[in-house]
DNA sequence: TAAAAATATTAGGTTTATCTAATCTTATAT
DNA sequence: ATATAAGATTAGATAAACCTAATATTTTTA
């Protein structure tokens, strides 16, 4: 009964591996390696050494022992299909839910192993095929491409410059709330104030004159484009 | 890593096999046979005997062998509970993402394993707390509990009754489609004129004065109410 | 630069869900 | 009422993902 091994698209488990290669890559810009994916996915680095074995036999990363998996194009843009199935649905998630910051990641993560093209699509219109996501990340396109990103961290920012922010990253929830209720939040102007070397507080000023010191934790997770 | 065998909720397969069962049953009003299930799950009938007998440890069913299954009170509850997601999901996607009858089903039944029950709570709320799919059906609500369904097939109407459309058969989308086009949906209300025994062929009047002949495929399709 | 520490891989299992083929049980029909 | 057909079960495999434990390689550090 339709067991002619139909050869459907890489299964769930592969998507999650090729998005966390893809992610490490982008922060690190390395090959990634078995112990990172490991930790990201919480499963074995003996089970890593697997899959990327595999993956590399289904062509979607180039992989050498010992040295790390990065992606081929095909790679790459599965990964980008399913980063642009993520980002829609946390911005139907909390744009329409009601869902919060908190909770977003976990049920996006499990949704976007379950819908097809179709449905990315259809949502895509239903949201009226926002170019970002709440948390200012670029949403790839239906193609495959991706906005070029040019941001950096706050903290990297130089006194005197005005900068608006690009995106916040969605690591921690507490500072994502944190942002939210000082209006900190894509599309802000700031103008930089100070940055202080010595214990890495940037002081920035934002569009209605209000200050704000942000330290280390803060600055890192508030990415930026300078503003002209 | 994480390897204490949680013992997690049932398996997405465990779930399409109780709602399997529970369909049966209710088509049938019988214990569910090991070919019916394998044909509606599209597996073999093998694999249905394995899982009978799994669930039936779990205490989701009972079943003898060569005898079929039956559910359990907690079958029967986690199968509503399924069957919940998948209608509100249905209402959500005809609703709102102009999905068409024929592909709903298919997107639903894939969604229905991946989402939460924060989700379908969600749901329900954007969606205005439904108690009928568009269909008809009734939206178990989120305690396990359904609605009874007192409806009959139009073809066992009699003549001279009035009658108000329940729900139609979701099996066929070519049925839908026609029903849809001559407005023939859950709610209207129908003077029965002739239930002609010959060919089976069912003449009805609709609010506004139209006539429609319905062959059996069509009169066996449409679920209706005695309206008081 | 050699020993120790950190990472990575391989080997050998387990679980879930499936299959096919062979056998068994129940139902049907002559 | 028995032979045949239909349906169900068991046995034995397979594939995907995972694990642990043992071993190998690379990197760090003394």
């Amino acid at each position: 009964m339709s067991n002619l091994t139909a050869p459907r698209s890489p299964s769930s488990s592969v998507g999650d591996y090729l998005k966390a290669v893809w992610e490490l890559a982008r922060d690190s810009g390395e090959a990634a390696s078995t112990k990172d994916v490991a930790a990201r996915l919480a499963v074995s680095p003996a089970s890593v050494s697997n899959m990327f074995a595999r993956l590399q036999e289904m062509g979607l990363v180039s992989y050498e022992r010992y040295r790390g998996a990065t992606l081929t194009g095909r790679g790459r843009s599965e990964a980008l299909r399913l980063v642009r199935r993520h980002r829609l649905i946390e911005t139907f998630l909390l744009g329409h839910l009601g869902y919060s910051w908190e909770e977003v990641h976990e049920e996006a993560e499990r949704l976007e192993h379950a819908v097809s093209d179709g449905f990315t699509e259809r949502l895509a219109e239903f949201l009226g095929h926002p170019e970002h996501d709440p948390h200012g990340d670029p949403i790839p396109a239906a193609d495959g491409t991706l906005e070029p990103d040019d941001s950096f961290q706050l903290g990297r920012a130089e006194a005197g410059e005005q900068v608006r922010i690009y995106k916040v990253n969605d690591d921690d929830a507490s500072v994502l709330d944190y942002l939210g209720e000082h209006n900190l939040t894509p599309g802000r102007l700031l103008t930089v104030r100070e940055v202080r070397a010595l214990d890495a507080v940037v002081t920035v000023e934002d569009e209605e004159g209000e200050s704000h010191s942000l330290g280390e934790a803060l600055a890192r997770s508030i990415f930026v484009q300078k503003s002209q």
